[in-house]
DNA sequence: CCATCTAAAATGTCTGGACAAATTAAGTCT
DNA sequence: AGACTTAATTTGTCCAGACATTTTAGATGG
């Protein structure tokens, strides 16, 4: 039905343009002009209005794009003032929460750790193969990168697959006590021992989970 | 057209309630249902359009409220899915998962991770997209797997790649202070937030770090 | 000169509508 | 039964307009 579409005018460059959306294409060019110095510390970004002319589009697109910088911490908006430009490099989510007083600036360890992916998938058969399990299988992918700095270069990539229904129990022990976390993180290491690894992984329930009715408390899962 | 809108409450009336967004006065009222069950963790929130017809207002309004939400990391949104409820509570729960100091109960979470490999490969076409690196490039794979009990069922397989200067590194960190894991876990937790999943990695030196004389206190990665 | 008022500017909130893209489930064909 | 195609559902992106609220600066009047 709606295969016909005239395709509207962004499209008119490339297609390939067109997959990064457009208010991330502002905010990545926005996010340039802090960098190279256009709009400095403490001053503030051109309003809306002007950035609607000069992009050509439409206010809430945006808006989109500075709230992806405002995400970031990048700047902040001000009802009746304007976009005020607070910073030029964008401050890691967990700085600010890791309350921790000291141990934090122990190490300039700026990696970073970016989810790549979190999707159910089903066992094909390498997969099952590996897992032991049978083909068909649904089990939750979860990929992450981590990076060292902001363009750096990786250093770890992780690939992990969790059953769906494990999610449930990890959603317990998150949701009440952490020091479980704490536990399993343990044992992990124990048992690599020689590898020095730590690791702990749980999914919440989607609703699969729900619909198996696993209830948090029943260890009844094997 | 815009019909003279109906001035709903801001006028005179109860100007303090109207100090409240209507996105907003929606948000709580989801995040309430949220709390009280009605929308159970694991399970989909209303979709968009029966959320307009039930709030009876635009589609702009549900989503910014659907934001709101998602900014709080109760609930992760799909294009092609839905809305999915993560949790009930925000993340501020894991704060004082790191302090606390022990209470280390044991868990019938019998499970057993098993190292399958660890060796180092070279990053072939694929694998060299997903890191983002060039084809060739060593790295270490490490393989491992997570069953219930004895002969249990497979729960987790863990699929790491590490890039062997990193090993020496991580031994560092390792070698003296425990908080750095505790950061880099707690910054791993924030940066995925909404899956509860905790993840450090590091690798024991092998000989090949020992050959590299890597002296702990260079702080010289980059 | 100073206080007050007014108007302009800027972001916040809200309503319409339309097409795009991803997911899922149903259906069809082999 | 299994692979492929189709259609329906759902969120993502984008546009155009309107009014509200806050802030700032200018104008006014004492």
């Amino acid at each position: 039905m709606q295969v016909e579409q005239v395709k509207k005018r962004p499209g008119e460059g490339a297609q390939g343009a067109s997959r990064v959306p457009l208010y991330r294409q502002i905010s990545d060019t926005l996010l340039a002009g802090i960098r190279e110095g256009k709009f400095p510390v403490g001053t503030f970004l051109p309003g809306e209005l002007e950035l609607i002319d000069r992009f050509d589009s439409s206010r809430h697109t945006i808006r989109e794009a500075l709230r992806v910088l405002e995400d970031m911490g990048l700047v902040k908006r001000q009802r009746g003032r304007g976009t005020l430009v607070l910073s030029t490099e964008a401050s890691p989510a967990f700085v600010q929460m890791v309350r921790s007083p000291s141990e934090l600036f122990s190490y300039p360890d700026s990696s970073i750790f970016r989810l790549l992916s979190d999707e159910r998938i089903k066992a094909n058969k390498p997969l099952a193969k590996e897992l032991g399990c049978q083909v068909g299988d649904e089990w939750v992918q979860i990929l992450g990168l981590r990076t060292l700095g902001e363009d750096g270069i990786p250093i770890c990539l992780a690939d992990v697959y969790v059953i769906p229904e494990y999610g449930s129990i990890a959603q317990r022990l998150g949701g009440s006590s952490s020091p479980v976390y704490e536990m399993i993180a343990e044992t992990f290491k124990e048992s690599i021992e020689n590898i020095t690894i730590r690791l702990t992984a749980g999914v919440l329930s989607e609703q699969k989970a729900a619909k198996l009715g696993v209830e948090p408390g029943s260890p009844s899962l094997s």
